[in-house]
DNA sequence: CGTAGCCTTGAAGGTGATCAATGTTTGTGG
DNA sequence: CCACAAACATTGATCACCTTCAAGGCTACG
């Protein structure tokens, strides 16, 4: 359980996209009264439905954005990783309620800044809101881009999943390079993230691996071959 | 075909939540070299792919926003209806590209604004910005909890579909009232909504005619039962 | 050492997709 | 104004894919 409050240090804040180009004293500024808490592995940082007094960058790890189904199903809705900001859309609303409930993947940590702190000082600064808004585009993308995929087969669903979250860290690597994916992901997890079963995603993944398309040694996942996931995504 | 350019009219404007609580000359700063645009069923706004010049704000009618598959499937990712804003969030990227084909369903309006005037005039006002978040946050949401349903059996699904819909109308009226649904909506269109085919969603719903839960006769769908489809929803 | 969570494999069964045929409505051009 | 095409709605039969259920192995952790 390690969830002291630390005050955040520039110098780690000047690393992340958000912040670069900003001067030390507008740093301090948007950082007011914000703090930096650290988690463990399925730790929660956010409960849904609770109600929202901050918003949260990732500063280090990942954090998994869920819902659950009255039968208690888990459903994936997004992962955030460095740089990710987590809740920020929603602190703008009159009587904002967390949409999602947000766990930690491994052990990671976010900083925290108040509603307050965002509300006076980020909303005045067009180039933070372009950023934040490109977070989301980007987030919102995936979702579409999911909803594209539901009418596909089982196998073409998972390959796309993969290539999308191993993309997010390749600096557009030629193709035929081998991808890895930047979570500690499970089975099940994937499963979630796809609405499916997790025995439906082990057949599919067991094959990959077996094909050598896949690794997953340690708990993260390798893209051997991303042209045969490509092949497969296109049918 | 007609897409005769027209000034808006700040009366008409001052109609729309977002205009509201503005002064009449920050509404025609907002709308600094916008224009009125007039659509027919089916006439297409934007193409996915496009370089973005204009967001627009829905004023008459609805718009459909979809994707298709390599094979020619339609994906659909969202209905917008009146004062829904379209591509606002893709806007403030360097080299904004459409995401999706907007299609008009049935006849329909819609006012077209420049992204010089959007960034610009409408950036520096954090009022703005918090309504279009808000409007985001809303689709957002809807997203999340389609995503949600993606275990559940094909009824159910189409049951939250339609409710979920008719909601957007109906200003919290009590339980067990009619609700309407405000969109012109082919059974298609649900099936591409939901990534089944037309045959699954004309079985669940021809049982709910027969039963009396739900009206078609002309082009809009009723929801004569709520409860009824609550049930449904819950299992 | 025992439990909990994750991974794996197999067999059976059901739900929704697919294919095919037909009816209905809408819109278009001669 | 009618004829034809195009899009939408409907119904039935068959079949594949994925879920469900069950059982067992593996690893991490208290």
């Amino acid at each position: 359980m390690n969830n002291a409050k630390n005050r955040p240090s520039i110098s780690e804040l000047k690393n992340f996209d958000i912040f670069k180009d900003l001067e030390v004293q507008n740093i301090e500024l948007l950082c007011e009264n914000s703090f930096i808490q650290a988690h463990s592995h399925k730790q929660i940082l956010f409960n849904f439905g609770e109600s929202a007094h901050y918003f949260a960058i990732v500063l280090n790890g990942a954090y998994k954005l869920s819902r659950f189904t009255p039968t208690g199903e888990e459903s994936v809705i997004h992962f955030s990783t460095i740089g990710d900001v987590i809740a920020a859309l929603i602190l703008s609303q009159p009587q904002p309620v967390f949409p999602v409930t947000v766990k930690a993947m491994g052990p990671s940590r976010v900083l925290l800044i108040p509603k307050e702190t965002y509300l006076t000082h980020w909303f005045s600064k067009p180039s933070l809101i372009i950023k934040i808004q490109g977070l989301l585009s980007t987030r919102m993308s995936r979702l579409q881009h999911q909803k594209v995929m539901l009418r596909s087969p089982m196998a073409p669903k998972i390959a796309s999943l993969l290539m999308q979250l191993a993309a997010s860290e390749s600096n557009n690597q030629n193709e035929d390079e081998e991808m890895k994916i930047p979570l500690p992901l499970t089975r099940k997890e994937i499963a979630d993230t796809l609405g499916v079963t997790v025995e439906s995603v082990i057949r599919v993944m067991s094959e990959w691996v077996k094909q050598e398309f896949i690794e997953t040694n340690d708990q993260f996942i390798k893209i051997l071959k991303p042209e045969k996931l490509i092949e497969i995504i296109e049918g």
